[in-house]
DNA sequence: CACCAGGCAAGTA
DNA sequence: TACTTGCATGGT
């Protein structure tokens, strides 16, 4: 466990606080949301769950019976809705074919139900990894545009960086722990919504700009 | 008004 | 392989 990122950890959380991630009810309700919330807000996406939870379309055998014309009206707050409820119908589509059901994926190894998730289409490395650590609680780092953004802002990782040089960062230097992996992703969330903003980033009150005088990462080495 | 939010797939060259 | 574009609502 690097020194580094357990006091980066120690920052976030004095500054503000256990996430508590991921809102929602169920593993179904999680894997829901992730698929909704894919370049979309998070507010938008509540609307929409409380829309299929209004009309009894949140379980695995109502996504499975409900049109999707119909489907895409109760999920239109989140943005993206033909596209999403095309990608949530093949999703709940290709877990019942091939398993039946959604707890069925429970018996899989973490590395076989990421597999079998990301041969969805509508399903990539970050929402994958979402369902995985927070619907499944298997220890798989979630990598999103804020983790890279500060990471290179830290000069930790280059431009180019793809998903799985990030994602490897973390899981080389963490230990391998669900609680740990759900809320340091959820920090950075955080970090990453008040202040690093893609157009105007605050990096002078950042929790991440503040040690021993400069940015936290930046003295570690991928 | 512009810009962005807890991405991904498909098309083009 | 490496770009580009479509997808769409709602908040600041």
């Amino acid at each position: 466990m690097s020194v580094l990122l357990e006091q980066a950890y120690q920052k976030m959380l004095t500054h503000f606080g256990k996430q508590n991630w991921w809102p929602g009810d169920s593993a179904l309700e999680i894997c829901v949301g992730a698929i909704l919330t894919q370049n979309t807000n998070w507010g938008n996406v509540e609307k929409a769950i409380a829309n299929l939870k209004q009309n009894n379309s949140l379980s695995f055998e109502a996504l499975l019976s409900i049109p999707e014309e119909i489907l895409s009206e109760h999920i239109r707050p989140s943005g993206y809705f033909r596209q999403k409820a095309k990608r949530l119908k093949g999703f709940v589509a290709r877990v019942n074919e091939e398993f039946g059901d959604l707890s069925a994926l429970r018996d899989l190894s973490s590395d076989r139900l990421r597999e079998f998730l990301l041969s969805i289409t509508g399903i990539g490395p970050e929402t994958a990894d979402s369902m995985v650590l927070y619907a499944f609680d298997r220890p798989s780092f979630v990598i999103d545009a804020y983790t890279k953004r500060i990471l290179v802002r830290h000069q930790v990782m280059d431009e180019d960086a793809d998903y799985y040089q990030l994602k490897d960062y973390f899981e080389a230097h963490l230990e391998e722990d669900v609680g740990l992996y759900n809320e340091y992703h959820a920090l950075i969330v955080a970090v990453g919504k008040h202040y690093c903003k893609r157009s105007k980033p605050d990096c002078e009150h950042c929790p991440l700009n503040d040690f021993n005088g400069g940015p936290i990462f930046q003295s570690l080495t991928p």
